[in-house]
DNA sequence: CCGGAACCGTACCGTACGGTACATAGATTT
DNA sequence: AAATCTATGTACCGTACGGTACGGTTCCGG
């Protein structure tokens, strides 16, 4: 929708690097502009505002991240299990990513603003990929008869749940994410363990 | 060391509700003390500083809270049943109440600041009382041979995961929490239902 | 009745930041 | 080569807010 021109990501590198190191109180128009050696008319002209360049970033942000659709060969419940493994393990380090946890600390700082736009940008352009790429799976585990559920909407939340606990949170809340997703393997290994246990083939559908 | 005068206390619900129905930049010093009819200088009296301030607001609004500790008649499968679906619809109820996710913006919003002061003050006051009172009826649980687990703490996380999903972030992010925590019984009944089919007796330990 | 402590209301100060204006320098077009 | 467009850097403005100072008032103990 907009992609930004060369000068301008860079410009938007920079204000997440800003960002990240100092959080929002370090995210001034003038600071950015000495660090990004432009100047802030420029920023003005491209982002309108100071909430349009908080939105940019986002938006930024999102477009360097890619979500590999399911390779649509899956052919051992194996594949299909280290599939949901490596979902799992995606999806606990790119919620304890710095630039992630910054831009969600700068979301939900604003979001009793204006109809909270930047959390609905997050949600939209950084959660939903990440969920329709996992329904997607599921629903091809599905098929293939590894996995049964009824409403893929909870199956999905159920597996997030399962995955992340309340670790998204607290990291956000200052914990160190090194304590919150150490050992990243062995927690996804069993949040998907406990998942084929609800939703794995032969276990009657929860009613 | 914080029991507040009754004055203080009346001060800290007015910022309290400041900060609910406007978010943290409609909690000026200046506001509050023409909202609280008191003066700014008794404010950096009583709390030194706006840091002193925000963190005396947390505290005062734990102190409000209280976990009742589980009754300790605790009889049939069915009555711990019903204690733990009371649980996850306590724990709903608590995280999207205004209150606690003003609280909870407030401290995210500052987690960049002198080591997350008030991340660690959310955690200790608001999160670390419940996380206890649920491993001590999950414990009783075991002790009752309801459930069967031999690492508390993954039990608990799971528990929680099971019941919260991701919707505590999404509410964070400007979600309506009707939206979220809508149906609330259903949910705590389902996020049970799959608790006991993971710890329940009768179910193998994970490893 | 007196003196002091606590507190209110207001005024004030310094500063930081969002946003604008302008003067200058390269680059691109005509 | 002249003109135009774009971007930089600096200077500036208005405002909002944290923090402090001060005069006036109420309340309480002696």
């Amino acid at each position: 929708m907009e992609p930004f021109t060369p000068r301008q990501n860079a410009v938007l590198e920079c204000a997440l690097q800003l960002l990240v190191a100092g959080g929002e109180r370090a995210l001034t128009t003038a600071g950015l502009a000495r660090a990004a050696n432009c100047s802030k008319e420029s920023l003005y002209k491209w982002f309108g505002d100071r909430d349009g360049l908080l939105a940019a970033m986002i938006t930024y942000q999102a477009s360097k991240v890619r979500t590999p659709g399911p390779r649509e060969s899956m052919p051992t419940l194996d594949d299909f299990t280290r599939s949901l493994a490596v979902f799992a393990e995606d999806l606990l380090g790119v919620l304890s990513g710095e630039v992630s946890l910054a831009l969600n600390r700068l979301a939900i700082g604003q979001a009793d603003r204006d109809g909270a736009e930047l959390g609905a940008l997050l949600r939209e352009h950084g959660r939903l990929p990440i969920e329709l790429r996992a329904k997607a799976l599921l629903e091809l585990g599905r098929r293939h008869g590894y996995l049964k559920f009824s409403d893929t909407h909870e199956a999905y939340e159920t597996l997030y749940g399962l995955i992340v606990h309340d670790g998204h949170v607290r990291m956000l809340l200052g914990e160190a994410p090194a304590k919150v997703a150490d050992d990243r393997p062995r927690r996804a290994r069993l949040a998907i363990s406990q998942f084929f246990r609800l939703y794995g083939q032969g276990a009657q559908d929860i009613r």
